[in-house]
DNA sequence: CACTATGATTTAGA
DNA sequence: TCTAAATCATAGTG
């Protein structure tokens, strides 16, 4: 505000006004080192009185006055200029920073986890709904854990929006009071449109850093979620005995071709109360332990062909025996040597 | 605690 | 996109 000072003496002064009538504190000082020193307070006291004496309206008719001046805008825009030059030689040129990465890891991370996109509004057909399964391979997983997630990925969302809502309009708001304030200010002293503009870029810099803090802590949530939820997908839970029942009795009556379609693998997954992926995981456990491992795996297929057998023997007691479900084994995977002890 | 069983994930190939 | 194969990581067991 020392500059705003010094500017409106110089600028009262060029405009033609006696610096007393405004009472310059400079004009009083060289009056006091210019001959006669302590001539007459009296005389300095009385102007000071003048100033404070002054009513409003005759301070506007000042301001007025000043405005009116026909060199006033001619000055402004020199003032202007020169205060231009030297507030960039004093600030240097650190400005225009580039994007921050930062924050551009943070959007980009916000963007990927559904936080800062568009509304996902399907979620059926996951389209984005589950974040780990990018590489997975189970789009469709409709696990309780995983509605879990994803209410609790809305509410982190919503709290995210409304909070950047908030910062924004205070930061519009913010803005644009203080571009209020400097317009109205530029009518008494020199500030061009550049510096408000300038202004609101640094107002907006600031407002842009909390926001930074905002999505950190949004991010930091979603870590904590996600590393509570979907990596607790990795904490495998075996699968209940009759599930397992279900999809052996499957895989060593499928033995030639143990390979489920897909209707045959929803139904599994239905009865196994368990997701296709997994029905999918399982077979494809299983083919490639039983091939590595026929002996081990003897027993049980012995076991499950009896089942089988036991089952088909009910079902024939009623039709033909023509469609036994233990299928023949025509070449897919070795079958089972069927030695009574269990032995190959 | 070592060891095995087992569900999930990753990688490579068709 | 499906599968084989390898691998990871935890659950279960003695």
């Amino acid at each position: 505000m020392d500059d705003q000072t010094r500017m409106m003496t110089g600028l009262t002064g060029l405009g033609g006004l006696s610096q007393a009538d405004v009472g310059d504190p400079d004009s009083v000082r060289k009056q006091q080192s210019l001959g006669q020193p302590q001539q007459d307070i009296g005389d300095i006291l009385q102007q000071i009185m003048a100033i404070t004496d002054e009513s409003l309206d005759e301070a506007q008719a000042r301001k007025h006055a000043l405005n009116c001046h026909r060199m006033k805008p001619a000055l402004f825009s020199v003032l202007c200029e020169i205060k231009e030059k030297t507030v960039l030689s004093i600030r240097g040129v650190q400005e225009e920073d580039p994007p921050d990465p930062q924050i551009m890891r943070l959007d980009n991370m916000l963007l990927a986890e559904g936080v800062s996109g568009p509304e996902k509004g399907g979620g059926s057909a996951a389209a984005g709904g589950a974040p780990a399964a990018a590489a997975g391979g189970s789009p469709t997983d409709s696990s309780i854990e995983h509605s879990d997630y994803r209410a609790k990925l809305a509410q982190i969302r919503q709290i995210y929006h409304s909070e950047l809502e908030k910062y924004e309009q205070a930061c519009s708001e913010f803005t644009n009071h203080v571009m209020n304030l400097l317009r109205e200010q530029s009518r008494t002293r020199p500030i061009s449109p550049k510096e408000i503009e300038r202004m609101v870029a640094i107002i907006h810099r600031k407002f842009s850093s909390i926001q930074m803090q905002l999505k950190q802590s949004t991010c930091e949530a979603v870590m904590i979620l996600r590393s509570r939820f979907l990596d607790a997908r990795r904490k495998r839970r075996n699968f209940n005995k009759q599930a397992t029942e279900v999809l052996n009795e499957y895989f060593y009556s499928h033995l030639s071709n143990p390979y489920p379609s897909e209707e045959a693998k929803e139904e599994l997954a239905k009865k196994c109360g368990i997701t296709v992926s997994q029905v999918s995981n399982w077979f494809g456990n299983k083919r490639i332990r039983y091939k590595k491992n026929i002996g081990k795996f003897q027993e049980e297929a012995n076991l499950y062909a009896v089942k089988t057998a036991v089952d088909a023997a009910n079902v024939s007691a009623q039709a033909s025996q023509a469609n036994s479900p233990a299928t023949p084994n025509s070449g897919g995977y070795p079958a089972p040597c069927y030695t009574p002890d269990g032995r190959l």
